[in-house]
DNA sequence: CTGTTAGCGCTTTCAT
DNA sequence: ATGAAAGCGCTAACAG
């Protein structure tokens, strides 16, 4: 059994309430009194009860992180530097995994809040999530990570500018001097996915971008769907000089593929990600993308969050940060020959 | 303000005591009370306070999982079967991320002392690691993942039988013909790192291999280290038929750099991973490896820790499990030519 | 079958 | 400067 505020009052010859101020630093404490408890604090390695704690004042310090995928190296960054965020400021991170199941997801929300979590990042929400949705109605801070909710639902969001992105690298590719650009999008059921392919629609044209259908293929999260887009496109009359997947999981299997059919990366065709995961500078794969800022948009997520849990950032007013995407030029990306 | 049990037992018209047993399942309810009390639950949507709990029963249903890296997809991919097992039994994960840092270590420890967790999960603790094995002879449970303490310290361990899993390359790389076999070691520091460097040194005579001291090189976290192996074994006079690296980090880097030299793999070099990270079986890389069954060891150690916690396992026999490494191969190797 | 009550370990008025 | 006491939301005797 740990030891209580009780047995280090009672072997210090004082209160509770007089050991309960020092710990808390609370002024109007005798010196040589505080010193004497702060002896035996140390002495006895005394820990706080943060759950005692936790129920007078109405805070947990811990904050629910809800993830579609931790295994998922856009996540696991996120989840490194907003563990490692919240704990400098003194808060414990609980995490969830849904594995894209808005049953799960239920699951997770209901057992964080009988923690009583100060408040949730969720970094996996599709677009029309009743869920979150009634979660971010409700009086406890949540802030969404990198995908929203879309437009209906007001809510604190901090993820990257998608317009900007799409730009970004409709611009590269274009001033490569490729037209017949291929895009392979993501699920459209999360935001980022959406946007990316309407914006890609969107902008097409300012870059000089061919605009048959043909070249807009959906993908997804099956290797499958990728893989079927990527057969269709080659088999066209006039193949794409370029291909830009919505992110850089489907950039990779592209990739593979291509190279598979015995196309040259980047002489016969160029290929290009979104996202920049880790594993798109790896050595042996060199994938030009956009860099969306996965650490810095989680820190900001933290800072955000544990302003709104403080009441220092109004809740009227929703946070909605959209960071600076960057274009990464690597080396699968060329003008086409 | 959430509802608390006082709120539906004065709606309810009853005790908090009837109202608590409803919830818990308990007996001794005329059917109606408690029909009318669950209804009464349903139609608030009340939910337990889970600290307020805590502070009687003495547990808090949490556990922490101590990881050197989540963003190791070795450890992302364990953090996610650890969420999920632990869930299903009604667990909650809390997660820190040492960095493989001693004093983060410790701070995190104390965190999740401080947050009352049922057990601890270590999957990042090196050898003789001293706030580990403080923690051990601590009256809360905790389990080890992966790599163990080393001898001096009685624990619960869960991992894999590098022995075998040593063996079993060996064998491999020995029935395809290889003499000259290179060995990378991983950082000592870790039982995995001391072990596979031991098991390989015992065990090569046995497999005919090559026992020339310039075939083992000192790789590590750095991949500036692996990368002068790399260098020193292809600028020996008889360069090796095929590299093992003593983890998949190590040998993608040497996949990528032998390559890089020009040599074909596995053609002109066989190269042989450990540990089967996800990334591994990619289909542009295809690495031969050792599946050390990543989600199989987290599954049982989740399930260790809870009988732990429970009371089942008994305290007093360690839990030492060491599953059956699987051989694995891919593209990487095949015979000397 | 149901209610009363005493804490779990802590913070925080309010007295002294 | 210090202590007594109430109470956060809950469980678990104990009484009735």
């Amino acid at each position: 059994m740990a030891y209580t505020l009780h047995d280090i009052a009672a072997l210090s010859g004082v209160s509770i309430a007089t050991v309960s101020r020092v710990i808390n630093g609370k002024p109007g404490v005798n010196t040589e009194t505080r010193e004497k408890i702060i002896r035996k604090i140390k002495e006895l390695d005394y820990q706080v009860n943060f759950n005692a704690k936790s129920m007078k004042t109405r805070r947990t310090n811990t904050i629910g992180l809800i993830t579609a995928d931790i295994t998922n190296p856009f996540y696991s960054e996120a989840a490194k530097t907003i563990e490692f965020q919240a704990r400098k400021q003194n808060y414990t991170l609980i995490v969830g995994n849904t594995g894209n199941s808005m049953s799960e997801e239920q699951t997770i929300i209901r057992a964080f809040q009988q923690r009583q979590v100060d408040g949730f990042i969720f970094a996996s929400s599709a677009l029309r999530d009743s869920a979150v949705e009634n979660l971010v109605n409700s009086p406890v801070p949540v802030l969404l990570y990198h995908r929203h909710l879309g437009g209906q639902c007001r809510h604190h969001f901090v993820g990257s500018d998608e317009r900007k992105g799409i730009a970004l690298a409709l611009e590269h590719l274009s001033s490569l001097g490729h037209r017949r650009v291929a895009f392979i999008s993501g699920s459209r059921k999360f935001s980022t996915g959406a946007e990316r392919l309407r914006f890609f629609l969107e902008l097409r044209r300012t870059y000089g971008i061919d605009e048959t259908p043909h070249l807009i293929q959906e993908g997804g999260y099956e290797i499958a769907k990728t893989s079927r887009a990527v057969e269709q496109l080659m088999r066209l009359q006039h193949t794409p000089t370029a291909i830009f997947a919505a992110n850089d999981f489907m950039a990779l299997q592209v990739l593979h593929q291509v190279l598979e059919l015995g196309y040259r990366v980047p002489e016969d065709i160029s290929v290009m990600g979104y996202d920049d995961i880790p594993l798109a500078s790896h050595n042996s794969i060199q994938l030009s993308t956009i860099d969306v800022q996965i650490t810095h948009g989680a820190h900001l997520a933290v800072m955000n969050l544990i302003n709104l849990i403080d009441g220092i950032a109004s809740d009227t007013q929703p946070v909605r940060m959209l960071l600076e995407p960057k274009l990464v030029i690597r080396s699968s990306t060329a003008p086409p020959t």
